[in-house]
DNA sequence: TGTACATCAGTGAACGCGCGTTCACTGATGTAC
DNA sequence: TGTACATCAGTGAACGCGCGTTCACTGATGTAC
């Protein structure tokens, strides 16, 4: 972790390759980039916690920062919340796209399923942000879709007989599904990993 | 099924406030069967709203009656809520069972999620809680596959592979995941009746 | 170089709100006599 | 039959709590001169 300590707060990166969680530095009552220390924070809460139900409060304070200062980052904590959903979104795409283009066409589908649900298996809290989003955010499922029907296009089902979107959405209901299931234990991680098997195996 | 706890609005209480549910006995202060009335109007809550963040006043207050009159019938909210989920498990499940078991065998399956599909859609804010209720209550989501595998095993899949109860796992994992978008307005009707013929016909 | 000044990220305390829950009380009811 | 009594479902008011949000203030910082 560096002390960004001349680095002027003004010109943060506007997004995407962020800087990680940064200490305080120390003898100054000022945080440097408390803006993305936030997030990171609140991602760790939901790595350990597998929730989504922190308080400001608790954020701030894992931070090391009263919670009214969150409020010179964001307008709310709904904002802070939709950020990190953002950010959860941009990531999952971005893998999801490297693993339909990519690689031997026959196993694209089954390659973007496995993305899909090592994704969801490694960073549950933040699946459940992103889940949570879905429903405010018609677009994030949209472009998931899409980038499924990539992988279904390079290599189409034998027996599938509708069109390619409705294919795609089929594809992302049942990873979302599993993927559901899994991050709220209700599978464990034996059944989840059968059923993303037979999963991929009614695909081919 | 307990739907029909709903009686004509005949008797209505000195306070002239508009209950739903359960008819007063006549001339009595009292309610008659409050704790039936309560999960009443909170189903039905659900079905307007769709949603499930109700609170104690909310529920009472339609039912004709302070909120502190829960207590006497529940426990805690949770308790409620549970109650709740409970019923709409049974019905569900009921439902399924009948789907599962009776009919031409080798739509079996077919049957079975067409059920499923429907009774989300019909009971939207039903669904969201039994869904909540099936990270608490991990019996549900069990003995929901049980059901499946049934239908699955009338009528096996002609391309599956794996065991029967890893295809009752993965199905249930689909039709949750559809289930939960089309309840959340992702998909709207039509994209989730296609999906779900889509995936009839992945089963077949 | 040093000094004065404006900036603004973070502080500390408070506000308002709605929630679930509790409890002493009320009065219609069923029952005993 | 009527009357006295015990019961207990529902009331009304209050409690305590934690939350998100607001705001005047502070003091380290960068900049101008």
């Amino acid at each position: 972790m560096e002390e960004h300590l001349s680095a002027p707060t003004a010109n943060r990166p506007p997004n995407g390759a962020a800087p990680v969680g940064l200490t305080k530095p120390k003898g100054s009552y000022r945080h440097g980039d408390l803006r993305n220390a936030l997030i990171v924070t609140a991602k760790e809460l939901t790595l350990q916690r597998g929730d989504t139900d922190f308080t400001l409060r608790e954020i701030a304070g894992r931070t090391g920062v009263r919670h009214a200062a969150v409020y010179r980052h964001f307008e709310s904590k709904g904002a802070l919340l939709s950020e990190i959903a953002r950010l959860v979104f941009e990531q999952l795409a971005g893998e999801l796209e490297t693993a339909a283009k990519n690689g031997e066409a026959p196993a694209a589908v089954a390659a973007v399923s496995r993305r899909y649900m090592a994704f969801a298996v490694e960073r549950p809290g933040e699946y459940r942000m992103l889940a949570r989003a879905f429903e405010t955010e018609p677009g994030y499922a949209a472009a998931l879709c899409k980038l499924l029907r990539i992988a279904i296009e390079r290599a189409p089902a034998v027996r599938a007989k509708s069109p390619a979107d409705v294919q795609a959405r089929l594809l992302f209901a049942q990873l979302h599904g599993l993927a559901t299931l899994r991050v709220s234990d209700v599978y464990g991680a034996e059944d989840g990993q059968a059923c993303a098997d037979a999963l991929a195996a009614l695909w081919r």
